[in-house]
DNA sequence: GTATATTTGTTTACATGGAAACATTACAAA
DNA sequence: TTTGTAATGTTTCCATGTAAACAAATATAC
């Protein structure tokens, strides 16, 4: 006797409903491919995106207080603190208690700190270029563009 | 004698540096930001990003293999293991291993399931209307199309 | 001035997610 | 067949990140 077998769904048949209007799913799967890319090239260099953002920060800011560089970066107070500790045992990144405001901690790099992120600067930042092209160019300028403005970060123009 | 104090940098002024231009630091705090947003309106409901996909693609797609769920979405599939078996426990998600090959695990949503998700589809799926407009609509509409096409997700329409 | 509240960073305990090794089943080669 | 290889899901261990309670310093209210 026959048996009718229900066909098995393949990954490109899935029917994703609603998820394909929105903005927070399509964000995550965006940001996991970007990620995917980047380990891809970059992985054996032992440098993570979110580490390499906040030696960045400090560069182009020195004496940021260690609040307010978490704000910028939206991660958490108690994550910063853990985050910057390492690159103290590291010898990247040194503290610094200002007399103005003694509850808070100024950030700056070490001369290892400087080191580190000139040399890795444009094997980080030259990245981009490297991807497969899922978008023009002229496509990708206009998601630039639209995910500044969605996330406030309109204002000047970049280094 | 007068002391030269360093002005104090505050989150608005934090210069990111190349970040501006970088397509992984927008997608992440677009990400973070469209989060924050989903868990100030839902957090109460204990429903959470992550899951309603897993509950919604298995919604649209009955006896979907665990596999193709996780490559679809994007989730390890260790870690899929862990998710669906809260599923299970909550009994709402039901398990079978088919004939066809029996490495493989099919899942459908059970009755509690299935109602968990009517009941609670507007809640999650209405709630985007609700944002601050950080967008025009039109401009919202465009990101959305730039996502999809760079996740590979264009073909199709929504719902 | 003193009391209260807020800000800043840290600690601790927990939640989320991934890597690697594994067991089982299916497939391919000979 | 049987022998090796690949696919599927699970387990264990570890990395990343958050929540809540806390300590210290500062700001605010009276």
């Amino acid at each position: 006797m026959d048996q009718i077998i229900a066909p098995v769904i393949t990954v490109d048949q899935v029917d994703v409903g609603p998820l394909h209007g929105n903005l927070g799913f399509l964000l995550r799967m965006a940001q996991l491919q970007v990620y995917e890319d980047f380990y891809a090239d970059l992985g054996e260099y032992g440098l993570k995106p979110g580490e390499f953002s906040v030696l960045t920060l400090i560069y182009k800011n020195p004496h940021i207080r260690q609040g307010v560089l978490a704000r910028r970066l939206m991660i958490k107070r108690a994550h910063m603190t853990k985050l910057i500790r390492v690159f103290e045992d590291r010898g990247h990144v040194s503290r610094t208690i200002p007399d103005e405001d003694r509850r808070a901690v100024e950030l700056e790099l070490t001369a290892d700190g400087l080191k580190f992120v000139e040399t890795n600067w444009d094997r980080f930042y030259g990245h981009e270029k490297a991807q497969t092209p899922r978008l023009t160019p002229a496509e990708e300028k206009q998601m630039l563009g639209l995910l500044r403005k969605f996330v406030d970060l309109e204002q000047g123009d970049a280094q």
